[in-house]
DNA sequence: CTTAAATAGTACCTTTTGGTTTCATAAATC
DNA sequence: GATTTATGAAACCAAAAGGTACTATTTAAG
């Protein structure tokens, strides 16, 4: 069957691939650091001034972007640039878009629903 | 700044939102069921019988699939089926999609290449 | 009615996680 | 050269996560 072969590609390779990823998403902080670099690249003091934590914290939370390859970091003399690294969010993006062919399905269905919804009430 | 209005929508209320289903995919092991979910609706039994866990731990994670609305379970006599959700991977996508913005700046060209693969796998 | 099957739930254990405090190091700056 | 300044890293801690074993409950089946 197509659909098992599907599922071997994506639940042996690419679930490993993605865990770096998925696992630095987990946490709201760290979406919250995603966040901000989008803006703009920072230092760690100046992400540390936007969360209610210790500097510390914030470096664990960077080492682990970093790990899942959601961020890089470059030396700059005595500090360090975090800057997003919008590509490393594609193998998550990927995996999730596996699921689009299911809820586009769904979401015909609910459009119907929503619709059909509308005209009672009016 | 408009930077500035975006990041509060998506820092505030929808990275709350987001938080039961980027839990939820964050175990490799879930996201498998997932995969298998989306195949076809099974009982619990069903599911552990691809994994190496106890019967438990399989409940552990589906309870957990649940609360972030990635699954719905229906008792059927004494089984209970587990059906996918696609629906609420939504809210991850989304919060994903914020980040294209910067494919297109900085990789437009990579973002047209994994179109194209998207579109030869399918 | 009794028994087997499917699941729920709890107690318990170990590892991971998110956080802190403290100390060390490297580079500007005076 | 001495002193801030920015960061790295280790030790430690409480809570959460992922797992097991065991017990209870509900429902099919004989």
């Amino acid at each position: 069957m197509i659909s098992e072969i599907q599922s071997d590609k994506l639940s042996n390779s690419n679930l490993i691939e993605t865990q770096g990823a998925f696992r630095a998403l987990s946490d709201p902080t760290r979406r919250g650091i995603l966040m901000l670099l989008s803006e703009q690249e920072m230092t760690i003091g100046d992400v540390s001034e936007h969360f209610d934590i210790t500097r510390a914290a914030v470096k664990k939370h960077l080492n682990i972007l970093e790990e899942g390859a959601l961020i890089s970091v470059h030396a700059s003399g005595r500090e360090r640039i975090n800057r997003l690294e919008p590509l490393g969010l594609k193998s998550a993006v990927d995996w999730l878009n596996y699921f689009n062919q299911f809820w586009d399905e769904k979401l015909s269905a609910l459009q119907q629903a929503v619709e059909d919804e509308q005209n009672n009430q009016n």
